[in-house]
DNA sequence: CGAAGGATTGAGGAGTCTCAAGTCGAGTGG
DNA sequence: CCACTCGACTTGAGACTCCTCAATCCTTCG
């Protein structure tokens, strides 16, 4: 229908070095010297357009690269011992894929892009050289790790605890905020997953999911058309995911 | 009541060297050359026995080191916003705990042992040193932490997905197999934690935890006193974790 | 011995799932 | 341009799992 903002940029910044990249210290090269960063340049491969219901990687595959989401969105997702599909995370502009498979050299999950999104490869062999080399960049990796751990734990407590209002009112807030981060609306925006992969991620079905959302619309907490979210009531959707019933 | 064996080895074992250890490569140190142990030994801090409740270290600390279980169990848990606790994971001998704290320089979770349990401590810093020198060690570190994240999906999908049966039967059979890894009976063993643990940690009751065991045990699937577990049929357990019911 | 914490057992209720029907919008082909 | 289909989503009614509340038992410990 109309332009896509972002589809649009990203053939605009596809030759952009990481210097002068938007997306800033959201990504990897926070904190590095500007002689590190030319360096890191050299290997960060760009310009891999990926259209909806792509696949970045898939589990199982050899682990090369990491993935610096540059536009668009993926979710991750990992396939249990019965066959099911379990999405593990949803990533937006600035964020790191592929991290797992550092532990066994080959994916342990897949990647799918859910609308038209483009990446930096890292490649995994060469970046671990220069980190040897640069320790600011090995400190880097470990604390995306760690704050991939971080955000685990979180959903864990969130599954185990909360009721479908607050895992839905935690899903927009962390929506939000990350939008935030990145010089947009924390109030307005795009939710770039279906209601099955909201459900799927947050352990709960599609017509929960719809329910909940239309509650939310009817309470006026939000406005929702289809995908397209506005905000009404910033603090009482923080309430709301903190777990205190309003 | 009766002696417990792994408390009384511990004073024993308590001033092994990394490359006598009986943990073997179950811990930090798989597959480093000889030369490359010893230079590990050198930084790692033994004997800090701790009894039960007693805390290795607390959430909001300042990250200094990482720990390995040498004996004994721990709970690692994190505060929810509400300040509800949520167990992140059990860890038993061989085990590596204190890595979150690495993206913030401040433990994000407290660990709490279960039981009297001693820990061989590496300081962070040292170990950084060292890694940088030794790849091998670097690599180890990363491999640990994809580990952790890859448990945490596990986890995850455990919790949004499975019914309480399938639960305990995937806790019993994670101990059963961590039991296996170390030499120790796969089908007979303790469980360190308290039903009120298990339930934090699958996200349910302590009233559901209770009556799951108990049609476990009623159906002969397993045999179970107390804390003391027996498997009478591993691979029934086995298809029910995997979330075929029988 | 009494108290306190952990665990078991029971009855009733709430929240979410299942099953089923129905709506909406986009894309297709006549 | 309109009917058709397909997928994503919404809405409703009933069922079921698990939670809540409460009583009881067991073990440990002062």
């Amino acid at each position: 229908m109309k332009p896509h903002c972002q589809t649009a940029t990203q053939t605009a910044t596809a030759q952009v070095n990481c210097g002068e990249c938007r997306l800033g210290d959201l990504c990897l090269p926070i904190s590095l010297l500007r002689t590190d960063i030319n360096q890191l340049d050299q290997i960060v491969q760009r310009g891999r357009p990926l259209q909806k219901q792509d696949a970045l990687y898939d589990a199982g595959h050899t682990f090369k690269s990491v993935y610096a989401v540059r536009s668009g969105a993926f979710k991750t997702l990992s396939l249990s011992a019965d066959g099911e599909e379990q999405i593990t995370g949803f990533y937006l502009p600035g964020e790191i894929i592929g991290l797992d498979g550092i532990a066994t050299g080959l994916h342990t999950n897949s990647a799918v892009a859910l609308e038209t999104s483009s990446v930096c490869e890292i490649p995994f062999d060469r970046f671990e050289e220069l980190s040897s080399k640069i320790p600011t960049l090995q400190r880097r990796l470990l604390q995306i790790m760690g704050n991939e751990i971080a955000s685990d734990h979180e959903l864990i407590s969130l599954l185990s605890k909360n009721t479908a209002d607050e895992k839905l009112a935690f899903l927009l807030l962390s929506i939000s905020e990350r939008n935030h981060r990145r010089g947009l609306s924390p109030v307005e925006f795009h939710l770039p997953m279906s209601r099955s992969d909201i459900g799927n991620f947050l352990g709960l079905t599609i017509e929960t999911v719809s329910r909940v959302l239309g509650r939310f619309h009817s309470t006026g907490l939000i406005l929702l058309d289809k995908k397209h979210v506005h905000i009404q009531d910033l603090s009482k959707l923080k309430q709301l995911a903190a777990g205190r019933q309003d």
